[in-house]
Order: structure tokens, then sequence, then C-alpha cells
DNA sequence: TTTCCACCTTAGAATTACTCCAAGTTTGGA
DNA sequence: TCCAAACTTGGAGTAATTCTAAGGTGGAAA
């Protein structure tokens, strides 16, 4: 009859929950436009850019600076807390709160970004940390070209079936 | 008596011959500039930026442009045959000739790139081309962070041992 | 709770990698 | 050889990102 009152913290809460440690861990205060950013970083799964970012929070916060995002980002990715996963055909930067171990599928043509999960990635960051001799902040995994979409798209543009 | 006159052809010359096989096979044109820049590239394993590419072929060609590395480089990304690595804490893009399967070390401080060869990457590229319903046209597969030089130099700088 | 300052945010200017353009040149097939 | 399509070039243009100076605030300490 008791119900068993276990909250299952959803995977974005753990996120959002981590990056604010990360903040608070390395001294950073946490203010209210960081706090929406890591927010909308933790909910997403649409590997945003900046400019994304900045265009999913300002409704929240009508002051919000573009400066201020790229400070946040910045501060995360040095703190290893966000992966920086670089363009998809835009000129811009996609961001990623989501550690775990996946490879990244970017599309040139309508930029945008999705998780492959794969298990062998973390095998690779074991290897790689351990073998590298290098201090690893973060990781690309990205593989690029054209999603099953916009191959329909410009086979119907060429006539060549 | 009759030496064996097997040419063992340079990994760097198979890569250039790939290259320039590339632009062949898509219909486009070899000039002296785009021979040069493939030259550059397949020769090279620093991983360079457009910029870095335009200085290292320009005395070669005092004429050349920024804008032909830049068409160049694109038109063998879109072509598959060098991979676009993205930054390296540097605000530009990094390109990779070289195809082998292996994982690539970028340092946010000195911004240098380097392999990590890694048998593991040929089966990740295996499982993501058979299973993404991608058209893959490369990869980026980037672990950043600090090289070994940058952080004995962050350590001494910072009196924490 | 109040104080206080190092850290933050902000608007806008500055930077710069990269793209675009028009005019002159070249490649490579016919 | 001839020529049209493709290419190169210098310079202007674009836009993401960084910088700066002035005013605001989180949060530790009293
Ligand atoms: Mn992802
Ligand atoms: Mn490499
Ligand atoms: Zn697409
Ligand atoms: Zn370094």
């Amino acid at each position: 009859m008791n119900e068993v009152l276990v909250r299952v913290s959803s995977e974005a809460q753990q996120r959002e929950a981590r990056l604010l440690q990360a903040l608070r861990d390395a001294g950073l205060r946490l203010t209210p436009q960081r706090r929406a950013i890591c927010h909308y970083l933790a909910h997403t799964d649409a590997h945003p850019t900046a400019q994304q970012i900045f265009a999913a929070v300002k409704p929240e916060f009508p002051s919000l600076s573009l400066a201020t995002v790229y400070n946040t980002l910045d501060a995360l990715v040095r703190l290893g807390a966000v992966h920086a996963l670089g363009g998809a055909g835009d000129g811009a930067i996609h961001y990623d709160a989501d550690l775990r171990p996946h490879v990244n599928l970017a599309c040139l043509q309508c930029h945008r970004m999705v998780d492959l999960p794969c298990e062998a990635v973390a095998d690779l960051n074991r290897r790689v940390t351990a073998e590298s001799g290098y201090r690893i902040l973060g990781a690309r995994l990205v593989y690029y070209g054209l999603c099953p979409d916009c191959q329909r798209t410009a086979r119907e543009a060429s006539p060549t079936p």
C-alpha cells in the first residue's frame, strides 16, 4: 500500500545538476543566467550553437547578452562539463552536455546533429586517457555527411536513379 | 643480381595520389595550385589550417590566393578525401589528409594536433557507416585537452605540487 | 542580516576566419 | 589548335566569436 517513493532523476536533471556542480566546484558563481543556460543545455538533445542557446534563453532573460552565453560555454568546456563538437556545415560550433559515450552524426545539409549510442566509445575514452599522456578535457566524436532526409532530397534534385 | 625494383610508395606519396585522383574522378581540374596544396597536405602530419597551408605553399606560388586554398579544401572535404577536424583552441579549422583509422589529440594551449593510432576506430567507422543511415563523408575524431608539454608549463606557472 | 569586493553581465565595438564577387586566366577535351 | 567551362585572384563582405569598459551581484565573512 505504501508506494515506493523513489524519484528516478531523469537523465536531463542529472545533467543539469552535474553542470551546476561543475561551476560550483570551480569556484564560479551560479548566476540566474548561468543556471538558465545550464538548464537549457541539460534538457536538449539538439547539440545547439551559442546563437541557438541565446535565442532559447533570451525570452526568459530579456537582458541576456550573447557574451554571457559565450562566457558560460567557455567555462563549461574548459571544465570538461560540456563538449565542443565543432561545426555542421554552418560556421558555428555545436555543444553537447551529454557526456555518455556516444558518437555524433552531423548533416552538412540541414546542419543538425544527432546521437548514435555506441558502447565502443567508452573503451576508446579509456584508452586515450590512459595512453595519450594528455590531460583530456573533452571529446569531439563526429561523423559528418548527409542524413537520410537530405539524401532523399538530393536524389530528387538530381535525376540519377 | 637483378635487384627487385619494387618501389615502396611511401604513405605520403599514396596520399598525394589519392587526393589528385579524387579531384580527377570528380571531374575537377588539376591546376598547379591544387597540385601544390595536395602535395603539402599529403606530406605533413601537422593537421594544418587553411592559413598554414597558404603560408606553406605561397613561396612556391607567390600569386596564390587564400580563396584558392579554401576552395580546394572545400572540394577535398566534400569528396571525403580530407577530413575537417575543427579547431584546437585557435579559431581555425584543422585538416587531415590521413584517412587511416586513428584518433587525433588537440592541445588547447599550443594549438597542435597529433595522431594516436587506434585499431578500434576501424570498427567504429564500419559500424557508423552500417547503422547510421547517413551518407558519411568524413569523421572528426578528436580528443582535446593539454599536451604533456603544456601540462608541464601550466604546473610551473601555478605552485601546486 | 549586512557588508563588500571579486566576479559577472551587458551593449556595442573589434577581430578575423571564412565566403563572395567580378574580371582575367587556364585546363583539357573536341 | 580552339574554346567553353572551370579556375584563380585580390579585394570587399559576412558573421561568429572575442574584447572592453562600466555598472550589477553572488555569496562568504563578520
Ligand atoms: Mn551528442
Ligand atoms: Mn590525424
Ligand atoms: Zn540533413
Ligand atoms: Zn600543448
